[in-house]
DNA sequence: CTGAAAGCGCTTACAG
DNA sequence: CTGAAAGCGCTTACAG
């Protein structure tokens, strides 16, 4: 930049200016300054800009697996929202466990990241409260945190998990079974909320829910459910639908069943979460809830930037935590119809 | 550190020497900046020594598309041995398009980043070739670029294509279709390279390899691989078996037969390539190439980090590139197995 | 509209 | 084993 600045004659000052596009340069002065940024090939140096403006233009996004169907679609969005308001993303995983969840953010505040969106899985609220302590801006996607303590991105698994359920009811099912229940390896809240909405549904269609009919898991994995079904075909009594708290848990049921030699819908009505790509080319395809995923990127990204930029600009005052609700809808698909 | 050197009683340069575990300090002296940084709660400012250092212990991983499930496992384990190695990693999508290819390496001098590993699709070899001249560490995964040219990670595109080919033949099949064959819009080299495997095995075989059976597309996807098997089945001659050149294409055309109401495998054996967890579970389970991408991952990382300190510690010596060829296996599963 | 100068928070030869 | 000091390449009040 001392170079650029002696070939135009102007202090670097100037040249900083004309830059970063402020207004206020003679035409003719930016002229000679540009001219001498292409003829010396100037690069601007990020790692003294970030020193000394306090900024890096980098966001962190922490995921628990990225080799998730549902995350790399959002990590996808993710990144294709920031690169549109010119933020590059670092991209951490913590296979939803908690020491490296913890880890992540305890050695977060002096690095060259501006902002986190944190998936938690397995954090407890109150250690994710005392990192929210250090001053960096942080987003959370899930329900892993209470309303208030910090913005958030969540859609209303409840309800989405009621409307399913209820779907499967209305196609005649009476013993519809779940899979992937809340479990001790498996503190992820978002199961919580789904297992209410199927109970939900269940009551309110007078059937009643029972224990044996709901399959807990380690993980929202194809394997996990597999292993799920095989379980509920063993079991006293046989499903004839199975809500699975995730697309990918539906996977590994239905290949469960084909093992089995029962057929999908026929035997089994099978529905899933998530609306990944893969469930409209399975075999069968499957019935699903479609979270609206654009929503839940762009509305995190641009949360987390506003917080950035209002952080920078008014120190003094302070935001309300916000929480936002993006929509969802149900998709039905072969292997809930006949 | 300012504070903290003044609370210790020493200069920054001791504290800098206690923070990088440097080992020439008084073990008392040690002890007392050690406690001062924990009263202080003290966090190295990253940007400030990247500024100072020239590094920022960031890595810039470029692949087309992240919610590609290849990908997807690529990034995971790439980003696993880069946390091993104490690197970050910042992940950039291009879709594959050219002039995003090029974007990113153009204002690439001068980021937050130490090194690049770069999946290139689209981009012709002179542009990387010039892209390289930046004095940036670069790894290029994939058959982009000739040997020699700079360091690069690819398995045996032609020998593995060679070998799924055979395995079709063995089992019988005599019209042996290609989907994702090169195509303008897919300029993708590896395609080229598959294509060039499949056609030896026929030959080998005495199969004569005809045009119409192998049908090109414009991206590896589910959706291509449909059309393209919708394609190959309203030809003249139905195929008896398929090669597709990833395994998503191969989930599209399963898709494809089901839909024409054919039989996989008796009708149409089917295989792919990448080996992706969904081909372990589909209907039926999908034969395929395992790539070793642990070993492309790993060496990949572990090149791009050598070089990057290696270009720090002599930067008058030059290495001559490397050319890395990760190991991969044939699976056989249900698609090509009574 | 433009310049001179301080300073962001580190690292690192150079002395001692 | 430790300190004083320069400097990495920017940004930005403050003058003029």
């Amino acid at each position: 930049m001392k170079d650029v600045a002696a070939r135009a004659g102007v202090s670097t000052k100037t040249v900083s200016n004309v830059v970063r596009g402020w207004p206020n340069v003679a035409p003719a002065t930016r002229e000679r300054v540009q001219q001498a940024l292409t003829e010396l090939d100037y690069r601007m140096n990020r790692s003294a800009q970030t020193l000394k403006s306090g900024h890096s233009h980098i966001i962190t996004l922490v995921v628990p697996w990225l080799d998730s169907p549902y995350f790399a679609e959002i990590t996808t969005l993710v990144m294709r929202e920031a690169a549109t308001l010119a933020y590059s993303v670092i991209v951490e995983q913590t296979d939803g466990d908690a020491a490296r969840e913890r880890a992540v953010l305890s050695r977060l505040t002096g690095q060259l990241t501006d902002g986190l969106i944190y998936s938690p899985i397995s954090l407890e609220t109150s250690e994710i409260q005392s990192a929210l302590t250090q001053d960096l801006p942080v987003v959370v996607f899930g329900e892993r945190v209470p309303f208030g303590m910090c913005d958030q991105i969540v859609i209303d698994n409840v309800e989405a998990a009621r409307q399913v359920t209820k779907h499967l009811i209305s196609i005649g099912r009476k013993r519809i079974a779940m899979i992937g229940s809340p479990s001790a390896g498996l503190p992820e809240r978002s199961a919580a909320m789904r297992l209410d909405g199927y109970v939900q549904a269940l009551t309110e269609a007078g059937l009643s829910p029972s224990p044996d009919m709901q399959v807990d898991v380690q993980i929202f994995s194809r394997a996990e459910g597999e292993r799920a079904m095989d379980e509920l075909l063993v079991g006293a009594t046989r499903p004839d639908a199975v809500f699975c708290a995730s697309d990918l848990l539906a996977m590994g049921a239905l290949r469960s069943i084909r093992r089995h030699g029962l057929h999908v819908p026929d035997d089994i009505a099978v529905a899933g979460f998530d609306d990944i790509e893969e469930g409209r080319f399975s075999n069968p395809t499957l019935t699903t809830i479609r979270p609206n995923k654009v929503a839940i990127a762009q509305s995190g990204v641009r949360s987390l930037i506003d917080r950035i930029q209002w952080a920078s600009d008014y120190r003094h005052t302070s935001v309300p935590p916000r929480r936002i609700t993006p929509d969802h809808e149900l998709v039905v698909r072969e292997s809930t119809t006949r």
